[in-house]
DNA sequence: ACATATTTTTAGATTAATCTAAAAATATTT
DNA sequence: AAATATTTTTAGATTAATCTAAAAATATGT
């Protein structure tokens, strides 16, 4: 028996905004544990609040929680989450593949359908966009089990003098670097290679494309993932 | 300037669905006004709830409300309203005729989709899918005006015997109803014609497509519209 | 038109999600 | 290790949406 069995109690779409939040502070920060005030600040609440919400988590069993200890997940509310991921990636795939939304207009859309409730829906979804892998901002799409795909990606910032790769994901994505990444015309699948480092501000001159120079302050760098 | 303004307060789903209502039973239905009853028994509500809803959306001015006397949209809740229904219509086609859902199959998804907050998206939508007028039941789709297409449909249930028409529309469509017709392969432009009327059960006995016949009953062919 | 029935509203509780302020626990600094 | 700072939890309120039970208003029937 697979021990990976489709959730049968009915969350709310707060409960599941918690979920990702832990699962992004946790698992995907590699940290062991995500804390009451980490939370807070990622949800934008007060951390009375979170609080509260973590006790009525765990006594759904979605995740481990002891006081001042901080929490994790347990498998039902990383299946939750990840779930979660699944869904609002492909629905971000869609709006700009089909409708053609710009990769900095989906976001605030997409976390609201991805509460909508019904794998038959994303999983018809998923074969009607062709089962992408990965969403317009390179992050990698869940499968339906669960697992994630991963790659081997570097960022800008640690490339050396006369170093090239390709543009495949982004460590974070506030509208913000999307809006500029849009002014410079910088997008997945663009060639980046290092001109220069100047070490007084960590800042880079880049070629892009083999065809026109700019230069990247450090904190566009770090968040550049390039496939080298 | 215009009478219809963008609204700009923010209402919860559930204010929605009361609206949503509200629409069914006054307008739609072709009544001067709703009852606590009968907006209790539509939304699976007791009728204290009801009360309770009607004084916040009358303070909102979303709706015309007297105690004891029953209630009627203002033109902003009947706006919001016919946005709703626009929106469930459109998803419930780009359900059917994209993603191959059956037409029993989208209700209670598209009812989640409707309250997913966007102009944008509800727009690009539309055009994705080719601006139809009519969504998989025949159910005219509200334009971003709110003006709703009409056309002039007869009940089978009112045909002589020997006229016939093509199946345009539904009156009302619970699940069972179109499970039914999907099972005597019924649908959406299938030709039907009256070939006898018995008396005592008001059923009806018809020829589909000029090539099969079948007995409907008379609760059937009081729900199937006809263009004839 | 009065008694009875029905409908609607009010009163008082409950649950989920939130807040602020204060208390308790844990961590840091000197 | 004591004092101070930070983090987390508890206590107590608030708002939206719901309920049941009782009261009030309206409608119906003989």
């Amino acid at each position: 028996m697979s021990k990976v069995q489709s959730l049968n109690m009915r969350l709310t779409a707060t409960e599941e905004n918690y979920l990702k939040a832990i699962f992004k502070l946790s698992e995907e920060n590699g940290n062991p544990t995500a804390t009451t005030n980490a939370i807070a600040a990622e949800m934008n609440t007060a951390a009375a609040s979170v609080t509260d919400m973590l006790r009525r988590l765990s006594e759904k069993d979605l995740i481990h929680y002891e006081k001042y200890k901080g929490v994790h997940l347990k498998e039902q509310g990383r299946k939750v989450a990840t779930m979660l991921l699944r869904k609002h990636r492909l629905w971000e795939y869609f709006l700009v593949e089909k409708l053609k939304f710009e990769w900095d207009e989906v976001h605030d859309i997409a976390e609201e359908l991805e509460h909508v409730r019904s794998e038959e829906l994303i999983n018809r979804l998923d074969n009607y966009l062709g089962q992408p892998r990965f969403d317009p901002h390179g992050d990698p799409i869940p499968n339906a089990d669960g697992t994630i795909p991963t790659r081997q990606l570097t960022p800008l910032s640690t490339l050396k003098t006369g170093q090239h790769g390709v543009l495949t994901g982004l460590q974070e994505h506030p509208d913000s670097l999307m809006r500029y990444l849009k002014k410079v015309n910088i997008s997945i699948g663009t060639k980046i290679q290092v001109l220069e480092l100047h070490e007084f501000d960590e800042s880079v001159s880049v070629r892009i494309d083999d065809e026109r120079d700019i230069e990247l302050s450090e904190k566009v760098s770090k968040n550049l993932l390039l496939k080298i």
